[in-house]
RNA sequence: GGGUUCUUAGCUCAGUUGGUUAGAGCGUCUGCUUGACGUGCAGAAGGUCAUAGGUUCGAAUCCUAUAGAACCCA
């Protein structure tokens, strides 16, 4: 063992002077590049692809540093770790960026063709495509960069066209003229999982419509009143008494002067409005139901922008739907067939990416059928084929997959998956297939692309371009993404593994914490209150972002998030650098020896490594239940109270003291320790454990600590009795601190002690003598309470501290009264238990035997202190 | 309206199948130029586990109801 030779180690971790080296040192060593290799077994994770518009938030730095976690943990066991990287075309969202940079430049989509518009996409995708990932190098991330992938490549692009084909062939994707969601704003349709609800304070107005031959009106009420210009007919519940003598009337619509049917229909809702309601069928999911149902007109009055066509008159014609809605109420109003005007709150469709609100629409789209797809996927599922974390969003799954709707996954845009669908010129002949047909000229392609989710549903099996490679690394291990995504993605996913691989895509998912600002509102652009992730690097590193995330973001739970917290991290690294730094100053003067690495060991050597056992396991089972923050939580316990609080503070005692060769085991000792723990940290922490890592020995050029081996648990170095000795001496040394502060004693005043007891050892009396100042230290059990002493019971020890002249009796009576109170109350809780006779019957012996024990070490306890009371009195 | 989840110290959260004196970090208070670390060390204060019932020898934990919060779906 060499480690370095240091004339200067900084007293602070500065994680500056560290990441970027050893990024750059993993990454021309190419040490997280995977090839198959058939006597190892695959641990695979695809990146969820961030789009090419995206910019790093602090919601992939908590689901990219889980995955990051997985992956070097994994590829430290053993396993062959690839992680695949990158990137989604993200259709809608990209073609609206392009759009708005060529306004910009004056240019719209209709003076340019299609080429040259896929032209301005790639061009963004170069400029802005990597961008992400140059950040999440900055994170740390062990992705496999030879494999990374693009939504739009070549290969991916066919399997995408092939899907549709294949799917198209047996039936399960068709084409229809449907009512859709249509985004006006794209001027595209959109899929139902694209539409959020948002509450609008809006109004209800209500609408006198004159019924024919009559002076009577019937009155409708509507938060849409510009759809009035295409109603084709009312409705009314055929119990409603209101109404039954005007069913089958005729209704002239005001201002169009068309004349509708009234017609009765049990969709009608009598407590709505006034129990009449204007039936709009091109406009409206159930009017468009009803519309079928009763053989109403279809009258669209729409454009693609939701301006007014000409199925309304001249007058309303080529006009935004919200200045025709104020048209329309001002006409009414003027031909006094406004009726009433109220406030009313009402949930309205937005588009996802528009964000505007959606309009109901009718068009010709492509639709994939899901009943039959769906149902492999749900069975996936629920027989834990694919596991869930945590478990409660099997649920969510099932709602959704037990309630879908046919899929639409065609999309008015040029940026995307065209779809492989021919039209032919004159004779209207369909033709899909992934090449075109060979007399292509007479044909004319569909003009739409594909919706995003239609071709990343297919990420998981198609980013492994070649048969062997998918054959080994598929299914994959884990996914890692956030739950708004559930149904996007995750499920579509699985329905696409299952169809085309007939096999799960994955086996766990993990759903990641929604991170939110302390106050738990959303992180947004808006709000201003996302901290750019690189600041936060950039301020305290990656390694305690990194860190601090999995430390605070518990499993199935939003995260509550501000930069300070960050401080965890950083102040984990620095304590850490520091117990490193320890080790290295003492190693300039004492030899390593691995060979007297089993030498001179003692119950406080093998304490700690009982302690690193257990901590190994319970990190591994928290990473194997999927419980990180729990891992972090175990690691960061036992390096720093463990580790540093403890051990380290009771190996100087022999690094001090110690004969030249205690001095050199005892060091070699905790050095090695201290590098299985670099270890335990480095997928949490992967460059400051790098780095120390690299300053404990000589290593050789490519050699890494992330490609070293994982500590393995051993059972035999759990030593209970070690354990316990420790234990007894952590609760003395607490006891005698406490004294200290409360008497208010310096830590520079020496002090002696007297133990009355005889089952301490002179080897556990020489660590407490060098953990607390002590002068002099008596132990037999014999002693009697020197007078003007301040006492403590510990485990039937008493403790005596003579403070002749020092101490304040008011103060120490008030210890020990404080003491016999909180001991009182916990006695008379075990009293209680005992006398009843319920416990005592039917508690396990265990139990009941832990309860006696507790009986009569605390009476004793207790009579030692009253005693100790009665004689400062 | 349907579904999911949550309510434990001032704040953020742990608490596995019911059984130690309910824990941690941050914050607060006190002391500390102890030869790794003040991004630190030592000590302390702080909780009727949302409320009300129930099951049980025993409930933070299981059941029911109520109140409040968040998210998803319609």
């Amino acid at each position: 063992m060499h480690p370095k030779n240091l004339a200067d180690i900084p007293k602070a971790y500065n994680s500056k002077d560290v990441e970027d080296k050893w990024y750059r040192y993993w990454y021309d060593h190419n040490l997280y590049h995977s090839e198959i290799d058939e006597s190892k077994i695959p641990y695979t994770i695809v990146i969820p692809p961030p789009n090419i518009t995206g910019i790093l938030h602090i919601g992939h730095i908590l689901n990219n540093t889980l995955q990051d976690i997985y992956i070097r943990y994994k590829r430290m066991m053993g396993f062959n770790a690839c992680w695949v990287p990158g990137i989604d075309h993200a259709s809608i969202a990209t073609e609206a960026k392009v759009v708005a940079l060529l306004k910009e430049k004056g240019i719209t989509k209709d003076d340019i063709s299609r080429e040259e518009f896929l032209k301005y996409c790639y061009e963004w995708k170069e400029k802005y495509g990597g961008i992400i990932f140059e950040q999440l190098r900055k994170l740390g991330v062990s992705c496999d960069w030879q494999r990374e992938r693009f939504t739009m490549d070549d290969h991916y692009y066919k399997k995408v066209s092939e899907a549709f084909v294949e799917l198209y062939k047996k039936g399960l994707i068709y084409r229809g003229y449907r009512m859709v969601n249509w985004d006006p704003a794209s001027k595209s349709a959109i899929s139902d999982e694209e539409v959020f609800y948002k509450e609008v304070q809006g109004k209800l107005w209500y609408f006198k419509y004159p019924v024919k031959d009559s002076k009577e009106f019937v009155i409708v009420a509507t938060t849409r009143p510009e759809t009035m210009l295409g109603d084709t007919g009312i409705a009314v519940n055929p119990e409603d008494d209101r109404y039954k003598h005007l069913i089958g009337k005729t209704i002239i619509l005001p201002i169009v002067g068309r004349e509708i049917p009234l017609f009765a229909d049990e969709y009608v809702d009598k407590e709505f409005g006034t129990g009449a309601v204007k039936v709009t069928p091109a406009h409206d999911v159930n009017d468009y139901e009803m519309g079928k149902r009763h053989n109403l007109e279809f009258v669209n009055i729409f454009n693609e922008d939701a301006t007014t066509n000409g199925n309304v008159p001249n007058e309303f014609q080529e006009i935004d739907r919200y200045e025709v809605r104020k048209k329309v109420v001002a006409r009414l109003e003027g031909l006094g067939l406004l009726h009433k005007t109220e406030d009313y709150t009402n949930k309205v469709g937005y588009s996802q990416r528009g964000n505007v609100p959606i309009e109901p629409y009718l068009s010709e789209q492509w639709f994939m059928k899901m009943d039959q797809l769906c149902k492999p996927a749900l069975q996936a599922v629920r027989d834990g084929k694919v596991k869930f974390h945590p478990e409660h969003w099997i649920k969510t799954y099932e709602n959704w997959m037990t309630n879908i709707r046919d899929w639409c996954i065609s999309r008015q845009l040029w940026w995307g998956h065209r779809i492989p669908v021919w039209y032919h010129k004159t004779t209207k002949e369909i033709y899909c297939e992934i090449d075109p047909p060979k007399d292509v000229e007479n044909w004319h392609q569909d003009d739409d692309v594909l919706d995003t989710w239609a071709s990343s549903w297919l990420w998981a099996q198609d980013v492994f371009t070649n048969k062997r490679d998918q054959k080994y690394y598929y299914p994959t291990d884990l996914l890692v993404t956030a739950p708004d995504i559930i149904f996007f993605w995750v499920a579509r996913m699985i329905i696409a593994g299952l169809h085309f691989m007939k096999e799960i895509p994955f086996k766990d998912v993990y759903f990641t914490s929604l991170v939110r600002d302390t106050q738990g509102r959303k992180m947004s652009k808006s709000l201003g209150n996302s901290p750019d992730p690189l600041d936060l690097i950039d301020e305290y590193g990656a390694d305690a972002l990194r860190f601090t995330m999995t430390y605070i973001a518990p499993l199935g739970q939003d995260v509550l998030f501000s930069s300070e917290m960050v401080e965890i991290g950083r102040n984990f690294a620095n304590k850490m650098w520091n117990a490193g730094r320890f080790l290295l100053m003492n190693a300039q003067n004492i030899p390593l020896n691995p060979a007297l690495k089993d030498k001179h060991i003692d119950f406080t050597d093998r304490w700690i490594m009982s302690r690193f056992q257990s901590t190994l396991k319970e990190l591994n089972d928290g990473l194997n239940k999927f419980e990180v923050n729990n891992g972090s939580k175990i690691v960061y316990s036992y390096m720093w109270n463990d580790f540093c609080d403890w051990y380290v503070e009771l190996a100087k005692n022999r690094l001090y003291q110690g004969t030249e060769e205690v001095k050199s085991a005892v060091l070699t000792r905790a050095v090695l320790l201290y590098e299985e723990m670099l270890k335990l940290v480095h997928p949490f922490m992967p460059f400051i454990t790098e780095e120390i890592w690299q300053l404990l020995d000589e290593r050789k050029n490519g050699e890494s600590i992330s490609t070293s081996s994982f500590p393995k648990f051993d059972k035999k170095l759990i030593d209970k009795n070690a354990e316990e000795e420790i234990l007894f001496v952590q609760e003395v040394v607490s006891a005698i601190r406490n004294i200290r502060g409360e008497m208010n004693l310096p830590p520079s005043k020496q002090i002696n002690v007297f133990l009355k007891t005889e089952k301490v050892t002179e080897e556990q009396v020489r660590y407490m003598k060098s953990l607390v100042r002590i002068n002099e230290l008596t132990f037999n059990a014999n002693i009697t309470k020197p007078k003007a002493s301040a006492s403590a019971v510990v485990k039937g020890c008493d403790i005596f501290i003579p403070l002749e002249g020092l101490i304040d009796l008011g103060v120490e009576r008030g210890r020990i009264e404080k003491e016999i109170a909180r001991l009182d109350s916990s006695l008379e809780g075990v009293k209680k238990k005992l006398s009843n006779e319920g416990f005592v019957a039917k508690a396990p012996a265990e139990v009941l035997e832990r309860e006696r024990t507790k009986l009569v070490d605390w009476e004793k306890a207790l009579d030692k202190l009253k005693t100790i009371l009665a004689d400062l009195k």
